[in-house]
DNA sequence: CCACTGACTACTT
DNA sequence: CAAGTAGCCAGTG
């Protein structure tokens, strides 16, 4: 059973626009748990597959994939580059321009 | 129910 | 700016 959190947290996840970014702390604010920013990086870790989320488009507050490298780093950063993402010299990522729901 | 874990964040050195 | 620390909260065993 999740919690209502939860769920919120999956739907809006599921509803960020292609060539947008949230960070963790974002999305759980916006589910009503400014504080539960973990949460959404294990959501995304066990049902990613299952309900279609756009994990690609999660990344952590200082514009950057939180992945090691050698562990879908590389992948994540594709992913978002195939959606007109663009990374800066240190492969960070322009908030400003990307975040989603921040406007 | 208690303990542990984690794709985090904010604060402090 | 980088590294360390404390706080957070739900999922899992």
């Amino acid at each position: 059973m999740l919690t209502p959190f939860t769920q919120r947290a999956l739907n809006i996840i599921r509803n960020i626009p292609e060539g947008k970014v949230l960070t963790y702390g974002r999305a759980a604010a916006l589910a009503g748990k400014p504080r539960g920013a973990r949460q959404i990086s294990r959501f995304l870790h066990s049902m990613s597959e299952k309900h279609d989320l756009p994990w690609h488009r999660i990344i952590n507050s200082k514009g950057k994939i939180s992945l090691k490298q050698s562990h879908g780093y590389e992948l994540q950063k594709a992913l978002l580059e195939s959606e007109g993402i663009k990374f800066s010299k240190s492969d960070t990522i322009d908030l400003k321009l990307y975040l989603a729901f921040d406007l």
